[in-house]
DNA sequence: GTGGTCTAGACCACA
DNA sequence: GTGGTCTAGACCACA
């Protein structure tokens, strides 16, 4: 279900909360159901429990997931996940911007190039569902 | 001339290359101009020679500017400077873009907020904190 | 009779000792009477026989109940049962005031926050979420 | 400046963890300074760099402080180590008062018990500075 | 088995 | 040197 890969300059444990959150974004894991545990997790995806625990305890942290010692860990807010989404992207957004300014671009400008960059639309005519 | 900051998560070396694009762009370092060596201006800004000499081999690679063995370096283009800033700030859009809408935000609001996230300038109807 | 809760942070064989003075408090299990086998309560609580093993044990160990060899276990003091339940929530009381304190929380605040923190009473002007 | 007790139940790098946000709320690191660095700190407090590595992070997650590659860790919000404390001292009370209720304890009993418990203060007469 | 903690040691980008 | 990532492997409480 989660796929990582081990080239790119995302961190596999960054890789493996974001492929968690997806999952429960999706409705695959609902909240209440049981995560797979660290251990089996680790084996599926070749990678160290150490670095899947990493991964855990930081969407633990963020409330999207709660784990128990013995018994394992379980999806705990849907919205927590759709929220550290969120506040990402909008941080990302909002340096994309400040850095745009600097380089002597327009704010129309930007904003031109950001609904063009938007993926799996067209630049004119486009309909949104 | 060139202020960094070293809390800032901008690694050093990008924030002289922008500051050195900077004063280029800002004419104060018109085209054929020498740039201090990597040495002195390490000492100004308290800086690594390394972090120094690396931003000068990004910059020259870039053509922004050209090294000549034991005579310094120079401004070889203003226009490759521009160029530099714009791609860097363009790809970033982008990667907002992409980020963004992966995050369940829709173009309209990506847009409201990178307007809202825009320095200096006010919308209507908006208000600084 | 006993509900456990898989995902909660108090341990389950802690669970199982709490629900088991509870029910003797109740007056459902009064004294003399035999508690389930260790096996049996672990069948009917889909738990680890082990983990009720450990929950009897304890409870022998404080005096709540006694262990007969071979012909099982006794409830044998309401009132250890009510001592254990007193004394480990007067430590837990303790425990909180000296972190609160620590953090720099009154004494008055934090009598605030335990008098609207406590269950099913309302003080005058409170109000249930 | 910082000890440790490795006998105790509370992990190493929550220790850590305890104690630099206490030297903050000291005052003894202004915000804006710079804390020792993860290796220097490990060998000064025998541990090992994962571990006082895991305290920074999670004092990094929490906005308390802010770490930079390369250059080192910085005090960031004083506040933010306030709010921490704070937080969990909450939790803690809120967790006692359900524990006393359930245990048969009143709630004018738990406040008695939680002030006689509050350090460095008498029963009666007491004064707070 | 399940999460959690800790150590040891390697490697990376950046300074 | 400085933070950050990752693996390997050990040990613990709890189930």
């Amino acid at each position: 279900m989660i796929t990582l890969d081990p080239q790119s300059r995302v961190p596999i444990y960054r890789q493996i909360e974001n492929g968690i959150i997806g999952l429960i974004l999706l409705g695959a894991c609902p909240e209440g159901s049981r995560l797979p545990s660290v251990r089996s997790l680790a084996v599926k995806l070749s990678a160290n429990p150490n670095t899947v625990q990493k991964a855990y305890q930081e969407l633990e942290g963020w409330g999207v997931i709660a784990s128990v010692g013995g018994r394992g860990s379980f999806v705990r807010s849907a919205e927590a996940a759709r929220a550290v989404l969120r506040r990402q992207a909008v941080q990302t957004l909002e340096a994309a911007a400040r850095e745009a300014a600097l380089a002597g671009i327009g704010r129309e400008e930007a904003a031109g190039i950001l609904s063009r960059a938007w993926p799996g639309e067209k630049e004119e005519g486009e309909e949104d569902d």
